[in-house]
DNA sequence: GTCTATACGGCGATAGAC
DNA sequence: GTCTATCGCCGTATAGAC
């Protein structure tokens, strides 16, 4: 994406999104981030005043990241099936471009809630209501009818939580069962896949 | 479960688990659990030498507690369906009565990926091979076939992950759709429960 | 075993020269 | 804008009386 340009201000940025990600806003330090930056420690406070601020503009970049845009893919034309597919492909593979990011923001937005509402006040955010489009889909019998609340969350849960997951399902489930965690990683997608398109798309089996 | 006995240490131990569960290892502070416990924070070190020690007495509690013990409910004698079917019950109950316990495990693990190693030595796991009771019913063709890793996995993120990102679904999405959180927790048993069989029984929605 | 008092180190933050 | 030096707090851990 933006490739590191040479100003100091974001050179610090980049310093701290490697650190904050990696070690969370408690267990980052100050001298670790102006190290990674290759500048001094009293710079950061220089430019951004204190820790809590630095950390800030990391946690609602990665928010604003991890945050799915699911309007831009459920206003295509393409058929309610499809949208499905796309989405799971789309957020999967962005999730193994950045797999820290969902333990990341979910740490921090336990550790303190209320960065979820200054970040959501900070920038605006868009409130599409993507569930009267499946309710609409459902009346046509496209797809199974439930509570389009669950079935969006999910679709999510289904990709999020092995990259929230990992150093369990690693060091427990998929050793303790001989599985080989990359294989594990590489046809994860289809399998979400098929799993999701069956359990919400009518008679998927058949098709 | 265990009622708090009368022993300091067990006391301790009570407070412990409250604070760590909470904050986390960064967040606690050994005076809040000292407070909490109605001794002195000296007393901790005499009965637990240091933080860290704690901490980790805490967390494998909490491990044993969250990780799932399928053999138990899968060796049981009833239809694939039913046994698919009370596990998401049970850990979905289990879940709801200590909701903090999954972003304690993945947060700490996440800090520190050794903890996971040391729990796991101490406390002899068992690895029951549920992959191969799998594959047996897809034999039969009680089951959908796929893998079965991934199987396992998908029930399990749907399970867990409402309660890891509840922070996030409370303030973000649903909010965002007008929905009431304590009312989507209250049918979520039964969503996840028909979603998973519509994905895994095949031909579920003709039964 | 339980307490009070204190030592010790780490880290965020600031002062101030250049 | 960038640095060095240092302050001051906070939190773990220990010493030692009772």
């Amino acid at each position: 994406m933006t490739m590191d340009t040479n100003t100091t201000e974001e050179q610090i940025l980049e310093a701290a999104k490697k650190v904050f990600r990696a070690k969370g806003m408690q267990g980052a330090r100050m001298q670790e981030i102006a190290d990674e930056a290759g500048i001094n420690k009293a710079l950061l406070h220089y430019y951004f005043r204190n820790k809590e601020k630095l950390f800030m503009a990391v946690f609602a970049d990665a928010f604003l990241q991890i945050m799915p845009n699911m309007d831009q893919i459920f206003s295509s034309d393409r058929s309610i099936e499809e949208k499905i597919s796309v989405f799971i492909e789309a957020y999967i593979n962005m999730l193994s471009a950045y797999p820290d990011l969902p333990i990341f923001i979910l740490s921090e937005a336990r550790r303190d809630p209320t960065i979820l509402f200054e970040v959501l006040e900070k920038s605006g955010i868009k409130p599409v209501s993507i569930t009267e489009f499946i309710l609409l889909e459902m009346e046509k019998g496209n797809l199974v009818r439930m509570n389009p609340s669950h079935m969006m969350v999910n679709i999510v849960s289904l990709c999020v939580f092995p990259f929230l997951a990992r150093p369990l399902l690693e060091t427990v489930i998929l050793k303790k069962q001989g599985v080989d965690p990359a294989e594990f990683y590489n046809i994860r997608l289809e399998e979400v896949k098929t799993f999701v398109l069956r359990a919400v798309i009518p008679n998927y089996s058949e098709s």
